[in-house]
Formats: structure tokens, sequence, C-alpha cells
DNA sequence: GAGTTTGAAACT
DNA sequence: CAGTTTCAAACTC
């Protein structure tokens, strides 16, 4: 094909179809860039003048640097209209809405049209020179903005060249209907986590063609799905694909201190495209370069993939061997179906904590849970009846016992008594008959026995009242008793208290006990891989984790130590499950028995939020 | 900043 | 549809 060098000539079709150059005939297809997405088509997006919006195409900004203004804008919301508009209705009508920004790395280094923060300042400038930004080469024509002060030469993608421009469209167009249209299609899930960030992010949108990147491991900007900082799909068609989720080469680019040091991530990126590391995206270049012609020599390229993967990437095929499917899995299932060693960039990667987490260990978890908080109470209304009797004996046998004295003390037996029957009527509603519960609540079901779970429940928004308002009359305990009095409501309150106290307690506890399992995992395949790498160095973010881990794990094992000698996917019972019947077994009764909450006595369930919260104040489980 | 690499787009 | 060429961005030095 003729080559459409530059200098304003211009190529024989287009010349052709130029006749005035580019005719405006039959403009009717016009520019959607949503349409099939999605989302809402639209129809129409005029090509927008000159974006100066934020919003992007992209996805999630893994980087801190990412303003929230780049964050991924969805493709139904870039359009509004869904009546086509020709092309000869430009210039555009751009509105904030219909604004459609290209696609840029938010990780990629300040360019001079983007403040130091990443966050952009103006459009982004093409340098084109032989395509006169009439295709899809051009940046701004294929993000569908007019060139304006860009760096191009001999450029039709303006005001002056409209005619050109909406045949440059045209054609594009008719080669390809979505040429306009977002590459990358938003997750069916919508909104993330904010607490989503660089290389922990399940990237749950995906590129629309995926990449077919063949040397960049995908994990540079070449990649059209690691530029647009989402993880390859099962569209993508790319070789040695190292931009999936878990992958250790690509949570090497985004972990530590460096995440947002380009060059630091690039220097990791290309460790880890030569096959040299595993998160040691760190690892030296001559150990790279070592690597690479390991690789060679034993013909152990990336184009071998059953050889490659398997040793240079143990992580997600271990995994995979040592556990079913989770429905946890973060990964797209027409992925996740794919065996690690089909075909290039098929392998099939799953969440460290996929073979942790299973449906029936929160079942479980929530039944144990409930279980406890009965317990609990059972436990503190029996040692309260006995205190208080015994205090009562002792008030009544006592000459010495003022009349206030006694009258307090009868007061206060009383009360507990009532508060030990209501627990225990509770406690074993299910087993006693509606009659006992005779609650005045509206919303309090009568006559039926409530499940330990209703109960629990029941339990908490009492207790959520309770610490609302300073109300002395009302909180009605577990549907019984509605002639409440201050003293009881008090007893009822300590116990609710601390029926909640154990319970979180419990429940954090499982859950820094999910994120140890992880983290041992995490561990371990990293271990793994610098196992067969030969290289001892140190994860930024790796030693770090491991202080949490042991500070957080409370039953001694720390993460060191398990790494290459515990397996967690082959643990019995659920890490969750079992910490809390541990937990349940342990300390039931009462008490601070935990390092972490011996200054919990009593606290309200905010106190009780805030330490679990404290405590795990760490980015992602 | 020049040269190289890369992969999408364009083309055959 | 596969292979090749063109192109501009990304990247390296």
């Amino acid at each position: 094909m003729g080559k459409e060098e530059g200098g304003g000539e211009i190529p024989p079709k287009m010349v052709q179809s130029d006749t005035a150059d580019f005719p405006s005939k039959k403009l009717a297809r016009q520019l959607d860039f949503t349409a099939g997405f999605g989302g809402v088509s639209s129809g129409s997006v005029n090509l927008p003048e000159h974006p100066q919006s934020t919003q992007r195409i992209g996805v999630a900004s893994p980087s801190a640097a990412v303003t929230v203004q780049q964050q991924q804008i969805k493709p139904p919301a870039v359009v509004a209209a869904a009546v086509p508009v020709v092309a000869a209705q430009h210039p555009p009508l751009t509105t904030a809405s219909t604004r459609v920004v290209k696609p840029e790395s938010p990780k990629a280094k300040p360019r001079p049209n983007e403040l130091k923060d990443g966050t952009p300042k103006k459009q982004k400038q093409c340098n084109c020179k032989h395509s006169r930004c009439l295709k899809l080469y051009c940046e701004c024509f294929a993000s569908g903005t007019y060139c304006d002060g860009c760096n191009c030469v001999n450029c039709y993608n303006n005001v002056d060249n409209e005619a050109a421009r909406r045949d440059a469209i045209e054609a594009t167009l008719e080669r390809n209907p979505n040429a306009f249209r977002p590459k990358i299609a938003s997750s069916p899930h919508g909104a993330r986590d904010s607490r989503e960030e660089a290389g922990e992010v399940l990237m749950l949108a995906k590129h629309n063609k995926g990449c077919h990147c063949k040397k960049s491991g995908c994990l540079k900007k070449y990649c059209e799905c690691f530029q647009a900082n989402i993880l390859c799909s099962e569209n993508c068609k790319c070789m040695d694909c190292k931009n999936f989720e878990g992958s250790e080469e690509r949570q090497a680019l985004f972990h530590g201190d460096h995440a947002n040091n380009m060059a630091y991530i690039q220097q990791a990126a290309n460790a880890a495209i030569t096959g040299a590391i595993g998160s040691s995206g760190y690892a030296s270049t001559p150990v790279s370069k070592k690597r690479k012609v390991q690789d060679l020599f034993f013909g152990s390229t990336a184009k071998d993939p059953s050889v490659h993967r398997l040793g240079n990437f143990p992580q997600p095929h271990h995994i995979r061997a040592s556990a079913p499917a989770s429905s946890l899995s973060s990964v797209p299932a027409s992925r996740a179906g794919t065996t690690a060693v089909v075909g290039p960039s098929k392998f099939t990667y799953r969440s460290l904590l996929a073979d942790i987490i299973q449906k029936q260990d929160l079942k479980e978890l929530c039944s144990v849970l409930v279980v406890l908080s009965g317990e609990v109470a059972k436990t503190l209304s029996d040692q309260r009846i006995l205190t208080d009797k015994r205090a009562e004996d002792h008030a009544e046998t006592s000459i010495a016992s003022s009349t206030q004295d006694r009258l307090q003390n009868q007061k206060d037996s009383d009360a507990e008594k009532t508060t030990a029957d209501d627990c225990s009527s509770a406690n074993q509603a299910d087993k006693a008959g509606p009659e006992e519960s005779s609650s005045d609540g509206a919303d309090m079901p009568k006559g039926r026995p409530m499940s330990p779970g209703t109960l629990a429940l029941m339990c908490d928004e009492q207790d959520t009242m309770f610490m609302a308002s300073a109300s002395p009359n009302r909180i009605m305990g577990h549907g019984c008793s509605t002639s409440s009095q201050l003293p009881y409501e008090q007893g009822m309150t300590e116990i609710y208290a601390e029926q909640e106290r154990i319970v979180l307690t419990k429940f954090r506890d499982c859950l820094n006990r999910l994120i140890t399992f992880g983290e041992i995992k995490e561990t371990q395949c990293s271990s793994l891989a610098r196992t067969e790498i030969g290289s001892q160095r140190v994860h930024p973010s790796n030693g770090t984790e491991t202080v949490r881990t042991e500070t957080r794990n409370q039953q001694g094992s720390t993460t060191n130590g398990v790494a290459k000698n515990a397996s967690p996917p082959t643990v019995k019972t659920s890490p969750m499950t079992a910490s809390v019947i541990t937990a349940s077994n342990n300390d039931l009764p009462r008490g601070p028995s935990h390092p972490e909450n011996g200054d919990a006595k009593s606290k309200s369930e905010k106190t009780d939020v805030k330490t679990i919260n404290a405590a795990d104040n760490r980015p992602k489980v």
C-alpha cells in the first residue's frame, strides 16, 4: 500500500475519496462511544472538541497519584443522546458529560500537559506525522477529539479540515463500527471499592478486544490493558501475560513505596518480563539477563508457555492445583476456567484467599458467632445470679447493713434476677413457647420462636438503641418483659455489651486469621518463586506485612515460620471458624483474654469496631 | 533527544 | 483470516 507520507501528501485512497477532500456523503453513521459496552447507547457522541475534562476511558487508578477525576468513566455516562447525529453537525457539541478523553495511563510520568500529580491539565498532545491525525493511530482522533496544541504534522484533525475529518471518521467506522467506542468495558459489578489500590484491585473492567502483546508481558504501557490499568481478560490474545490478578510480577510493580515511581515500575516490569523474578520485580538487571539467557538456552521462551510459565510463574499453577474453584475468586469465569498451561495468556489465577474462604465457612462462622453470643449471655447471667444471690444473702443476714444498702441490694438483686431470667429465656427462645415473648415492640415477632440468628440481630439492634439514647425506658430484652427498670436495663446493657464485645472480638480474630492465611500463602508463593530463582531479595512490602502478621497473629504462628511448612489450603478447619471455635472454647466465659482487647471491657460496639479497624489497618485482605 | 521497541491499526 | 506494513507511543540509552 502506498505509504501515507506526510507533508500533505494524500494517500491514493484518500485522494480518491477526497475528491472534495473527504466528501461528506452518507454520514449517517455517527460516533458511538458506548453502544455495545453495556451501556446505554447513545448514539451519538459527537467528537468532543477540546476535552479538558478529566474523565477517562480507563479504569480505576492504580496509584495514589491518580486523582479521583481520573477514575473510570463508565461508557454509558459518556454519551447521552440516542439519536444519531450526523457528522456534519460538527463541530461537536461538547458537554461535560459527553466528553471523551483519550485513555492515558494513570501512572505515566507527567507529561507536558499534566500536572505533577498526574492530574491531566490538558488534553494529551499527539505527535503524528504521517497519519494527518485522521487515523486511529492518532490518539486525539481515536478518542474523538480535535487536535489542540499537539505536535502533529499536517494535522487534519481540526475544524479547518472538518470535511476531511468527517470522511476519515466515516472511513474508520466503515472498517470498524466500534472504532470510537471505549476499548475498556466496565464491569457489570459497577463501582469498586475505594480501598482498591494499585496492584490489588480486582480489575473488573476489561478490554473489549483484548490485547495481543507478545513481548511486553502486558506489563508495559505498550499493552492497552496495562495502560488502562486493567487486568488482561479472556479477550486478550497476549503471550506470556503477566497482567493478571495474583501475578507476582504485576504485584511487584505496584507494591511498596515505589508504586508511584515510574522508573521503578519499569525496572520491575523489565525484570518481570525477562522472567527473572516472581514478585521480585526488584531483582537486579544481571539476574534478569541471566535468566533470559537461560531461557534462550533451554528453549524456554515466552513462546513456550508450557515450559516458561510453569517454571517462571508457579503461583497460579500451584494455587490451582491445591484447591477447587471458589466462588470468591475474582477471576472471570471464562478465564478462570482455563487451565494454567493452556494457550498463551490463559493462565488461571486466583485470589490468595480463594482456597480459604468457602461459603460453608461463612455460614459456619455466623452460626458459631450466634452460639457464642448466646453462651456468653447465658454465662454472664448465671454469674450474675450467683453473685447477686450471694450479695443478697449477705445483705439480709447482715445486721450492720443499713436500710439504704439493703434496699439497694434488693433492688439490684431483683433486677439481675429479671435479667438472668430474661436472657435465659431468650437464649432458649426457640425452645420456649411464644408466651414468653410478651414484646411490646411492634417489630417484635409475637408468638414465634426466634432463631439464634434473629436473636443475635435483635440484640445488636437493641444495643444500638441503647447506645444511641440514654432513655431509661426502652429496651426489650430479647422480646421479653416490657416493664423494664433502670437496673434491669443496665444489666442487660452490660450483657449485651459483653456479648457484642466478645462476638466482635472473635470476628476480628477471624478476619485477622484470614489475613494471616492469605499472607502465609502469599509468602509461600513468593518463597517458591524465590527458591526457583535463587534470589534472596527482600520484598519491601513483605517485610512490613510480615511484621503486621506477627502482630496480628495471636495464635503464635508467624508468617515466616509457617510459610515453608504450613499448607493453608489443606487446613481442615477453615481458619475463620477455627478461630472462633477456639476462641469460644478458651475465653468464652468472659474477660479480656485477648491481649488486643484487654481494654475493651464493657465498651460499646463502636469502640470495638474501632479497635477492629485499627488492628486491621491494612490496605486489603 | 535520538534511536529502538512495541503493538495497534491499516492494509494486502 | 492470516500475514505484512505502517504508524505513533513507549521505552532505552
